[in-house]
Order: structure tokens, then sequence, then C-alpha cells
DNA sequence: GGAATTGTTTATAGTGTCGAATTAAATAAA
DNA sequence: TTTATTTAATTCGACACTATAAACAATTCC
């Protein structure tokens, strides 16, 4: 090829597989990409010029032959925020270009539903702790991710729709803060966020293929399809959480009924619980008293949980039925919490999925923080500037001698 | 780019451009793929030299300037052969280079359930009726398209269940295949063959992102994603007829019980039928006296076509909200024989996708028949064997000279 | 008929990748 | 210790591919 700039496609390829993998030697990359050992020597020469890559002894050596020397990341080679917004707040994590936590930090939000420009206030609070902490300066800081809830274009930056946010239904969010902050910006729904989490840093990692769940307030998804995360066909895509499970049902936060959400998500069960802790009502969180009365034995509580699971599991097996994914993540605190309702999810799920001659996906838990979370819009930032940087250091900084 | 054999990526992209397009000029060529003018000229005289692709003169000339030279397959260049085996009988179409029928045939099928040998014996039937109609010897025959219902691997070439084969459970379609063919043979599920036929032929040709759902023995489903058939990570994806909308709900043929298509399909309905029409069974095949019933004002009749119309649009809804679709494609004769049916799909679907800020997905119907499906078939194989084929008569018949 | 416009082709040059040979760094065997 | 073997990384030459720029071709407009 010679598209003499915005080629650098191999370079990236290069670039992606030492980040998969954390260190990898040029053979690896090699063999991995298919291309040859003579044109990985080329293009990692000019990632380590570029100051993207380093060497690194190998610590595993191998019984003979020439040792392999380990390439990775430069771990300093510069820094990307990630910041979550939730209900109640927003998280901001500084990670290095390895994708490290450099730094984080967190400020509440000051209303129950803020608007854009209010959540920008409490961003720039927590992002200045979190740059006093890691000791940067906001011009290190070379591009920031922004994750939120709800229905979330990643290509224009609008929300069409979000529980958190009080303002008119399409909302821009990449003007704000490409006018707050200089460096490129990106925002995407936040379980793609966490799903990107887990390609990047967590069970996901090296994996092609697997969906992601997460259950938290709502319930959201992504898809890793072909090593990359899949948003649907027209940027709002993979909306599990709306998908209907019951003709006409429960009523959802989107407005229409029958969600699988309006089953299943942190609100809703909130919303059952005080009908089944009937005047015992206590103090402290809704949903802890809930956690507490299913451990103790009482029937009605345990009868949500297990409803909850059972639409969950059944949503899921819908989920596999069209995506055939060999992998699941479920990702939310209440897997471990609630033992009835993991076991509700797994019945359900196994029997409502295809039955072939062949292994069922695996279904792994993974419980996240919203540290974690925020780390995954760090991986949102890297992902963006990551191939035009190669390229543009490459093209500036080293001029490969001829 | 400079990999020796095996790139001529870019001579594919022109020669799947000029498929896409029907046909195009030059010029239009490297606007659409953003090669140069220069490099399509050389890229398009390779191909015209390998007797891929000719010359046209152009039937709409532009206002002024040079008129634009048109380019177009070359029907003659070669053939294949689609096959669509349906639960009555087999299909055989035999396609020119440029996705024409030249000639199709049909055979039944000679049990309900046969074993792939009997199966194949069809085929052969079908292919020789095919092959004197169209003037060809099998030896012209360059690729060979397979479509069959039920859970079929494209990549491995297995059978995991059809409810139209007797074979034990997992069955090698591809081996029986190759080894009666000299050519190469691809089979896949045939939802995804109609899929490939809407994106070549029909609706979808030119669109990068739809959803196809057929309606007619069984309920099938493919899915074009950036200008691809997505497959589902491990090749037996988007099982839609399997998704389930009830919980413990009616009997399907793949022994799980709430399958949308126990609720949808021909024999879905044709189960109902004995109930709704009671005593009354008359002549001919049961659906089409309770097409006739509904229409005459039977109740009951009516009540089965508006329960599975919304048991679809529901389904339907789902879909959109999962993979955002701009377009579907509904594809089945039912959609023009019963109002009511299409009613309360579309009152089911309207009711149930998220609504945001922006335009519903395009809802379109196509009738197709078992001709098309085969034309899919030939599609299939046109797809298989086009990229190896450019690179091939490029080494071979027109050796560029420097 | 000349100018403008549009499409295609012809040099020319630059770039990226590969294959083969070479060098480097270690261990195993003699 | 010396020599072979193994594995990793680099260098070098060849060349296929593409782009840029300019020329060429075939029209219409004035």
């Amino acid at each position: 090829m010679a598209r003499g700039r915005e080629s650098a496609a191999n370079l990236n390829r290069v670039l992606a597989e030492i980040r998969r993998l954390g260190a990898a030697a040029r053979v690896d990359i090699a063999a991995a990409t298919g291309l040859s050992a003579a044109t990985v020597t080329l293009l990692s020469a000019d990632l380590i010029a570029a100051g993207l890559v380093e060497e690194a002894a190998s610590e595993a050596p191998n019984a003979r032959g020439r040792p392999r020397v380990m390439l990775r990341l430069s771990p300093g080679a510069l820094h990307v925020a990630g910041a979550k917004l939730s209900d109640s707040k927003i998280t901001v994590a500084i990670l290095d270009f390895a994708g490290a936590i450099v730094a984080e930090a967190a400020a509440p939000l000051l209303s129950r539903r803020p608007t854009v420009a209010q959540m920008l206030t409490q961003l720039d609070l927590a992002f200045a702790v979190a740059l006093e902490t890691a000791g940067l300066m906001e011009r290190d800081i070379a591009a920031i991710g922004l994750g939120a809830p709800g229905f979330v274009e990643g290509e224009t930056g609008r929300c069409l729709w979000s529980p958190v946010l009080s303002d008119p239904a399409p909302v821009d969010l990449l003007g704000p803060l490409r006018a707050r902050f200089g460096c490129p910006v990106f925002v995407d729904n936040d379980a793609n966020l966490a799903t990107l989490a887990e390609l990047w840093f967590g069970l996901g990692r090296g994996r092609r293929d697997f969906l992601v769940v997460t259950i938290e307030h709502g319930l959201g998804m992504g898809a890793v399809i072909g090593g990359r995360l899949f948003r649907g066909a027209r940027g709002v895509g993979v909306e599990f959480g709306h998908i209907k499970v019951q003709n006409d049902g429960a009523l959802c936060r989107c407005g229409q009924r029958g969600c699988l959400e309006a089953y299943v998500a942190d609100y809703a069960l909130a919303r059952e619980a005080g009908a089944a802790l009937g005047t015992e009502v206590g103090q402290g969180p809704l949903l802890e008293q809930l956690f507490a009365s299913a451990r103790g034995g009482d029937a009605a509580a345990q009868s949500i949980f297990r409803r909850a699971g059972r639409m969950l599991g059944l949503g899921l097996a819908n989920l596999v039925n069209l995506f055939d994914p060999p992998l699941v993540i479920l990702s939310g605190e209440r897997m471990r919490h609630e033992p009835l309702f993991a076991e509700a999810i797994m019945a359900a799920l196994s029997a409502n999925i295809l039955k072939l001659d062949r292994p069922d996906p695996e279904i792994e838990v993974h419980r996240w923080g919203d540290t974690l979370w925020a780390r995954g819009a760090g991986a949102l930032a890297l992902d963006g500037i990551t191939p035009d940087l190669a390229a543009a250091r490459r093209a500036g900084a080293s001029p490969r001698s001829v």
C-alpha cells in the first residue's frame, strides 16, 4: 500500500496486538498478525522511536535459542481521562498509555437529574482532583472518554434519552465537552464502556466474541464481535434492557411496558420491595433490606428475585440465540449478593437456549465498581486516539531514514 | 501493499463495486472506493483482460464532457449453481457471472424427511435438467451453493439440526457435496441465502445494514451488517425463529417451548387451523382454508392471524432494539395474503420499539419464490469464489507487462 | 472553431511488504 | 572449550501497488 498518510493500518495492528497481549515479542506479533518478521521489526522500530512502545526483558525465557525481547506499551507515552456518569455521582479516572489507573476521583451530582452543564461542573471538579493526585497538568491529557447511561450515539455524541439528565430529549454531549476541553473527546453508552473494559482489561481480554450484560440501576449490554465493539447499525444498538419480555407488562423508565429492565433492574426491584416488605420497612436502602429478607427466608422477597432471575435468563437465552456468542459476562453486584437470583437466571437460560451438538456458551460473573467503568471510559479515549496518534508520531518524530 | 500473491484486495473492491452498482464508470468506482482514477483504470484493465468485466456504452449520457464508459460484469465469464432445499422439493438455479438466472429446475423429495444421500440424488436430477436447459456441461459450473433450513454452520458445512433431513443430529453437508462435485461448494442456512439475495439482487441492494425475516414453513432471519452477512459469533447465529416469546409456551419443532416460530410459522398456524375450522375441514391445504375463513370473516381464524402477527411484531421489535437496523425486509407470501396479519405485526412492532428522536426503521415486504431462494444460493457460490478468481485469473491470463 | 468540461490513460515516483540471507544470543552436545 | 543447534531479530534487494501530475480523448457550450 502506498497511501501516503492515513494508511498505517499495519502499524496499528502491531500496536493493538501489543496491547492485547500486554507484552509480546516480535515473533509473536508476526504470528498473530500474519505479517512477516521483517515488517514487524520495521514497524515496531517506528513505534519505539515514537515513544509509544518500549522493549523489556522476557521474564519467562524460552528453553533455548535467542531469548525473545518483549515489547510493551510505554506507560508514560501519554495519559487519558475516563469519566463515568451514574445516577448519583460522576467518577473520573486517569489512565496511562498502558491502561493502568494513575489516579481517580469522584464528585457527587448536586441534583437528582442534573443538566449537562451541571454535570460538566462536577466532572470538572473530579477531573481537577484526579489531575492533582496524578501530578499532571490538564494539557497532559491527550483525550477524554465519557460514559453515560441511556441511549447515546457514539458517532454523533448525541444522547437521545438518559435517565440521569434533565435536558430535553436529544442533547448534545460532545459539543459542551469539546468546548470545555481542548483534546479529542469521545462519548458512549455506559454499558459499552464496561464492555470495552472487559475487552481490554477484563475477562474478555484476547477474546474475539462475547457479550456483556450489566445489572445495576438499569440494565445494559454490550457486544464484542470480531474483536470490535458492535454498536448496532445506526449507533444506538443492543438495547437489551428494553427488549420486551411481556406483552403489555410492567412499566419501564423509558415509558414503554414489558421491558426486561422493568423486571430486573434495581429500581424495578425496589418498586416491588415495598409490597414484599409490607409495613416492616426499616432503615437503609430498600434493596439492601430486600437482600436481607430473601437471605432470611422471606418467601415474598425470594419470589421477587426468582422472578427477576427467570426474566433475565429468558432474555439472555434470546441474546445467545441471536448472537451465538461463546462467552457471556454478567456484571453486577447482585450476582454475588443473591444466590437465588443467579440460580434462577442459569435455569431459565439453559432451558431456553438452542441445544446443539456443541458446548453451551460460557457464563462468567464479574463485579465492577465505578472505578472500572471509568477505566472503560479511558479505554474508549485510548481506542479513539491511538490510530491517528501512531501515524502522526511516525510522520513527525521519526523520519525513518532512507 | 505489496503482498505478492493473495493481496488483490483492491481488485476485489473494484469488482464488488461493479456488482453492487450493476454498471459503473471508472470515475464512479474511484469515488466509491476512494482509489485514484489511475488505479481504477489499471485494475479494471486487469479485470477486462481476465474476462470478468466488459465495457458498455452509457445509456444515460451526462450533460457535457467526455461520456463515461460503463463497466459491467461479463455474464458469460463463468456460471454457478444454487440449490435450495425446502420441505418438499429441491430447486436448482444456474446463474451467470452477473447473477442472472440462466436456467432452473426442481425435483421433488421422495420421502418427507430424506437422508443427505437421498437429497443429493434429487439435487443431481434437478441439476442435470437445469444444465440441459442452459446448454452447459457440468464442468462449466465454477461453484455450487446450497441452502437448507435448520441450523447450518457455514464455515464447517455441518448441519446441526434440520427439520427436513433425517440423518442423526450433526450431519456433514459439505463432504458429500465435495465428493460428488469437483468445484468449490458452499452451504448455509436458507434464510441467510434469502438475505444474500436481497443484498445482491433485491431490496437490500446497495444498503449496508438491514435485517431479513422470512416466513414460510419455518421462521428464518438474516442480518447484513456493514455490507456483509452476519452469521453470529460461532457460525450459527441469528436464530430468530427460536427466540422465546412466552415462558413455557407452545411446543416448537426444535423441541423447546415458547419459540416465536411455534406461534408464527406455517406449521404452527396449521396446528391451530384444525381447532378453528372445527368439523368444517374441507378440501385443499389447511392453511389456504384458514386464509379463506379469515377473509370470510370467521372470528376464530382471524384471531389466529392476529395473535401470530402480534407475536411476530413483538419479536421484530426486539430485533430492532438489539440490531438498530435502518431497514427490515419481511419476506413471505402470507404478508400479501392476510392483511390482518400484517396489521397486527405493524401495530405490535411500532408499540414496542424504542421511540427516539429519529425515524423508525423502514419495513419492506418482499415476496420470494423458491427460484429466488436458489438465486441466493447462487449468490453464495459467486461470493465464495469471486475473490480467489480475480486474483488467479490475473496471475494466469494477464501478465501485466512491465 | 475554440473554450470548457468531464472521463480515461500514461509516465513517474514513492512506499510498504515480503523473501532470503544474515546476524545475534542463547543452550546442548562433543 | 569448542562446535553445532535452535530461536529471534535484522538487513537488504526486489517488486507490487498506489498516488500524483500531466497528457490525452471525447463530448457540449458559446
